[in-house]
DNA sequence: ATGGTATGATGCAACGATGTACGAGGCGGG
DNA sequence: CCCGCCTCGTACATCGTTGCATCATACCAT
């Protein structure tokens, strides 16, 4: 076992070997045509020298690098944290290595990735936007292959995968309606005129609302604020506060049911005889709660595999794929998770 | 704005330019003798080319790429999410880039990452193994830059930093028998002989009990099975349907916890007042449960600054550091969070 | 014999950047 | 007036690998 600090090169090899340096190349990657006592004496040359490739020479060869970038807000949010652990997984079954950067929420460090400041090192980006929205959609138009995911812009000039927000929302509600509950709460609404999963939320709520001839209450809808906790909680209390007496509350995600429900229970209202609480993004979470939270599943797992495939496609990974293809927009399917919190 | 598909390079922004290869990456890297009239030259071909430098060639040429690899068991388990969180904030701030690999527990992947099969395309790893461990001692002696993370390993010959996992458990005890309580179940025990977060944690907490004059009943003990929530609840039934009715409760993480939590409460007992419960690992989730959780905060940030700075070290980007320094092996602090579920 | 194909190994020129050495002017001081 | 120093630029080699073209041998079918 050499201890090489200084690398060992094919050349090293190939000279041990007593091949040539194309040789040493050729046992590497495997190529067919070597007689096996050649091959043999090459590979107890690198063994002995402990060789291994330099794949940055390899990647300026080849003109790739094998990597893609995932870019999300920040990984202590459990969406993003499970999105990033199926995109890593997706992406290892195609043979590519995911590197991982967080914007936090920063416009100019969103901006920054449209730009590829920095260079790419990368073959392609997986992209969450935050505050680069609608009025940037030209941005987008970039000379890297990117797959946008997110509802923060549509009908970009590239490639995304999102999850039908203004569907689930609709089901949140229907699921609420056909319980037989008439004052359904709506959390989470947020009255930034962008486009984000906030407004698709909260138009597929409403349209169901009315559908079930139901207008919306303003006493019930409360927002804005972080999707975290603790606002949910807060914006729970505002409701109850202000006297009013939901028998339902509809969370734009996960983490304001479960801050809601939290402060429900501490309030000594019972989920879900006296309110019914359903969440949204169907976090590992929402399955342990007390009681379990019922949630929309957005297809997590489908929307990392559609991205990852999309951008193996724009990468010219995948043989018989016309890189003229327009740009496609795919929602992922969503499916209603029933649990306690709506008395499943 | 060049949409360039074919790659523009330096040379052909020196063409454009009229001046040499070299002073385009002169100007590039900010060299100092250029004449302004020179460097705005370049800059217009830079900017009406839409060059941008390739990376590759860089690394190749410089003998380094500026990337760092993070290998997790998973990153749907909330604890390997925010350290991973934290890791790629520090690393941003000293100008590195995170790449991120799971190994989910599978010991042949996790031998791979110190064989760094298939190359390294990264300037130094940390690593969090689970089934690599004290026999595998001798495997860590890697040539490239390693820190290794938590607990399946001690003594190996690179440097380390880890949590306080005896004196943290021996605090949770603690905690309890200073709240009176005197039938403390520990849920978490694994029986491997493996040095891991589980042997440390008993270790810790029979210590303590022993310290308290409370020999450890085996009615109370329960184990093994992955650390997440469904086995808490599991576990934590076990314990209650052989009869034992311990006041409190030991979990080895927090995901034990919220899951035996959440199965006491379902059973009708009160949380704490019938049974006080804390976990280990202070994530996010145990400040919003229901009731909250108390915690052993392991000093995550401080985990991942501690392990970047380290790296940098051995990678040599810390001048005055000295290579042949001897390897180190460093402890986070941690504190204790009480909170409702002990009676806060 | 002759040509054709399968096998086995090689040499050379890239990939796109940077380090080193050096050259050419301008200018001030001895 | 020459030397040496500061500016500003350039040429060339090099980082470690792979693609392409080529060469040599062996074997088979014509």
């Amino acid at each position: 076992m050499a201890r090489a600090r200084e690398s060992v090169t094919m050349n090293d090899v190939a000279r041990a070997a007593g091949v040539s340096l194309k040789t040493v190349s050729n046992v590497v990657n495997g190529y067919r045509y070597l007689r096996p006592e050649t091959k043999a004496r090459v590979e107890a040359a690198i063994e002995s020298l402990g060789y291994r490739v330099n794949v940055t020479a390899r990647n300026l060869r080849q003109g790739r690098t094998g990597l893609i970038k995932l870019v999300v807000p920040e990984l202590r949010i459990p969406y993003f944290a499970e999105l990033a652990d199926s995109v890593v997984e997706v992406a290892d079954r195609r043979g590519l290595v995911v590197l991982l950067e967080q914007h936090r929420y920063d416009r100019e460090r969103e901006l920054a990735v449209l730009r590829a400041d920095g260079g790419q090192q990368v073959d392609g980006v997986l992209f969450s936007p935050v505050y680069v929205g609608q009025d940037d959609v030209e941005r987008f138009d970039v000379d890297f292959p990117l797959v946008l995911l997110g509802e923060s812009v549509f009908g970009a000039p590239c490639d995304h995968v999102s999850m039908r927000n203004v569907e689930g929302a609709r089901a949140q509600v229907e699921h609420m309606v056909a319980l037989g509950r008439r004052r359904i709460a709506l959390i989470g609404l947020n009255e930034s005129p962008r486009v984000s999963s906030a407004t698709l939320r909260y138009k597929g709520a409403t349209a169901a609302l009315a559908d079930a001839g139901m207008p919306v209450d303003p006493d019930l809808v409360e927002g804005p604020g972080p999707w975290l906790r603790p606002t949910g909680a807060r914006l729970m209390d505002r409701i109850l506060d202000r006297g009013a007496r939901p028998d339902a509350v509809v969370c734009f995600n996960d983490a304001l049911a479960l801050g809601a429900m939290h402060q429900l229970i501490k309030r000594g209202v019972k989920v879900p005889d006296d309110i019914a609480v359903i969440g949204f993004d169907n976090v590992e979470d929402a399955e342990y709660a007390q009681p379990t939270l019922s949630s929309i599943d957005p297809g997590r797992d489908q929307i990392a595999t559609l991205a990852v495939d999309m951008l193996c496609e724009r990468m010219g990974l995948v043989a018989g794929f016309a890189p003229e293809t327009a740009v496609r927009e795919i929602f992922a399917d969503f499916r209603l998770m029933a649990r306690e919190s709506t008395g499943a």
